[in-house]
DNA sequence: CTCCGACTTCGAGTGCACTCCACGTCAAGG
DNA sequence: CCTTGACGTGGAGTGCACTCGAAGTCGGAG
């Protein structure tokens, strides 16, 4: 009932259809998406969910590989929630440090920006008086 | 005097030799970096600065291009300040969309984490009994 | 029955940013 | 004189993550 079709799962997941199909030949899923009798893909409340969850990790910039095993994991079922915990734990380390460092050099590079105001400021006002 | 070879360049800013070489190539130095009689290349602390401020730029996910504009911007002198300016703000707007995002998934992610923790801790401490 | 549009597969192609290779040169040390 | 090592060049190669093309299938509208 609630199954989309792989354009109705790309239209709610953000994702192309090509990606949907990419994700899923690469091991990123927890399994092969179900068919219709057409053999044309139907995407369930839980594989949108899982997908969400990829498309969180790799919009924190965790590689498709990494994805991979962690999907791997999940599919293996109860018993490794040990695993999957180091991996995400690892990914946050990550993450979090890569904020840190954008983050300071965006004020670095505001700072620069700072200086571009001072100096078209003036020229903007000399230029309108 | 205070003019560095590629190496040595490359251990200052982080970067590999090659990409010293690539980035000047590319046009993304303000201009041919001075060369000794022998032709190696010689670093001023002015090259030093710029490959900072251009490691920054590409850190925070400026694309190359977008680099290279900026840098012709720099080397063309005064008086295009306004331009670099536009650059240099597009670009803050777009790291700082991204932070937030990241930031955003990055709480999603912590949430899995959080439920992971409570399901292996438990565990942990069976096992240790 | 025919056509259309949405899907299927497999494999090739793309864009980005490096990264490396092969071969050549030069200055200094033994 | 010969070797060594750091550097030079041009161009090819790599890894990643898609992205697309070609050709085929299927269900439903006209």
């Amino acid at each position: 009932m609630t199954s989309l079709s792989i354009a109705e799962a790309a239209e709610q997941t953000g994702l192309t259809a090509h990606t949907l199909r990419y994700y899923e030949r690469d091991g990123l899923l927890l399994g092969s998406v179900e068919r219709a009798s057409s053999g044309h893909r139907r995407y369930t409340e839980r594989d949108l969910a899982w997908i969400q969850m990829v498309t969180r990790l790799r919009a924190t910039g965790m590689p498709i590989r990494d994805v991979r095993r962690y999907a791997a994991l999940v599919r293996q079922g109860e018993g490794n929630e040990a695993e999957r915990l180091d991996l995400l734990l690892a990914h946050r380390e990550v993450v979090e440090r890569q904020l840190s460092e954008v983050t300071a050099h965006l004020r670095a590079i505001d700072h620069k920006i700072a200086m571009y105001e001072s100096s078209v400021a003036p020229a903007e006002s000399a230029a309108g008086a």
